[in-house]
DNA sequence: CCGTATCCGATCCGATACTG
DNA sequence: CAGTATCGGATCGGATACGG
């Protein structure tokens, strides 16, 4: 992954961090602690597993994302957030969330809202 | 602009809402009140005059930024943050550039800030 | 179970030119 | 000053197949 070296503002590092149409989606279902690879899949609708991995490594590389691996067999990843940057931007993930369940609620999209169990 | 139908969770949709280069730019931009076109192209490095415009509409049409019209000659044009979501919105954005500020001094980066008066 | 590689259509975004 | 139209390269993201 490319850092770029001319950066102009703040907000245009942070773009990169978590630019991608999963990747705060990920950072909401790291909230709880850790989780499988399997678990994120069976978790989040829609997604692939190349989408998956690429941009959990994208947000490791960042330090939003902490990997783990564990030894023996079958193979055993986990991931989960940094405390440092992960939690803060876990805070602004849940205030877009916040946002995007009013807007829901507003415009007559309640009953996804209500099968997720988040009404 | 669409509007999905089907969307599978509430960070779906602020993903459509706020995606692209220079939307969490506009949004800080105008966090101390209602700014014209030509202001913005002129404090946002690198930003042209058809992005500048194309994702101010997206952020109007969902409601995160007002367009005002004043009569007269010159045509006079501002545009401002709504109190609600747009106000929500910004608050994810001060937080992603706090990550973003905290990014560039711990990366050598810190020259951009001074120059911004940032730091 | 976890990760990599490739292919390909969709979209994003920058440059440029033009209107009221 | 504010906004529209178009075009082409770059990037993104989904499907699929393969390897540790």
């Amino acid at each position: 992954m490319k850092i770029r070296n001319e950066y102009t503002c703040p907000l245009e590092i942070v773009h990169d961090m978590v630019k991608g149409k999963w990747k705060p989606i990920l950072i909401f279902q790291l909230r709880n602690g850790a989780v499988t690879l399997a678990n994120l899949e069976r978790q989040i609708q829609g997604i692939n597993q190349k989408m998956l991995i690429e941009q959990l490594k994208e947000l490791t590389e960042y330090g939003i994302v902490k990997r783990t691996e564990y030894e023996g067999y079958p193979l055993r990843v986990e991931y989960s957030i940094t405390p440092e940057r992960g939690k803060k931007m876990l805070d602004a993930v849940l205030i877009m969330q916040a946002i995007g369940i009013d807007y829901m609620k507003e415009n007559g999209m309640a009953d996804i809202l209500k099968c997720k169990g988040l009404i």
